[in-house]
DNA sequence: TTGACATGAAACCAAAAGGTTTTATATAAT
DNA sequence: ATTATATAAAACCTTTTGGTTTCATGTCAA
């Protein structure tokens, strides 16, 4: 008896460029079908079905107001891309936290860490 | 004449279940590509496959030593993702950074804001 | 109440994605 | 020299994706 299991992830919805558009769209302000569409050249149904991928992903939220769905941003589940990137970070970002990581396994290792100002410096630099 | 344009890019590519696994993996160590099918129930082609697209997107830099090619993580195109990100977490984390948008808004404005130290507390919880 | 508007839903389509199997080629080991 | 290993490349297959067109339905306005 699994759980509904979301047919679209965070990973996925963003995959698409015209679904980042939309987000970017709505993180302006909330708007319903017909309006995302001017901004787009394709059909309002290629849309919707964009916007319904979204929706299970629960990146926007939709209610019906009169004869329109208006959509707006729920950017919670972006939470889920920060922390699976912020296990990357360690890796990237400034040559400071790579130094970083040579020191805990120097340190784990048991050895005593000493460097100059100067080797800091220039480690840091982009 | 337009730039090689990449037939994927980093949100293209992390958007497969498979190929964060292998980030992953090569995260902790650069691996021949016969290892890295290893841990995984689909054929080496299939992986090779996806090694080729983590290597558009320039997550991974492959070397060939030998008869094996050996792959290694390269995480720095995600740094825009973080920067696509970046935009978003305006909108979500803590409650404290939309009352900064909300207390520029009425800087904008030219209102002045007071708030209690209380209000302030209530505000940052998670 | 009769259109016009906004969306929903279904049927359809071509291309891309994610696999497989088969065949070829270079390198290593015996 | 021969065989085993590691990968590459090609052909093929099925499902998913991103789009379209067409038709149905609910709501607003005249």
């Amino acid at each position: 008896m699994s759980l509904p299991a979301k047919k679209y992830d965070v990973f996925q919805a963003i995959a698409d460029p015209t679904r980042r558009q939309v987000l970017r769209l709505l993180a302006e302000k909330e708007l319903p079908i017909s309006e995302i569409t001017s901004h787009f050249p394709i059909s309002r149904t290629a849309i919707s079905k964009h916007l319904k991928i979204l929706s299970e992903a629960e990146l926007v939220i939709g209610r019906k107001v009169g004869r329109e769905k208006i959509y707006r941003l729920h950017p919670e589940p972006l939470t889920e891309l920060k922390q699976w990137l912020s296990y990357y970070e360690q890796f990237w970002s400034n040559k400071l936290s790579v130094l970083k990581h040579v020191v805990e396994k120097e340190e784990e290792s048991g050895l005593q860490v000493v460097r100059s100002k100067e080797e800091m410096e220039r480690s840091s630099g982009q």
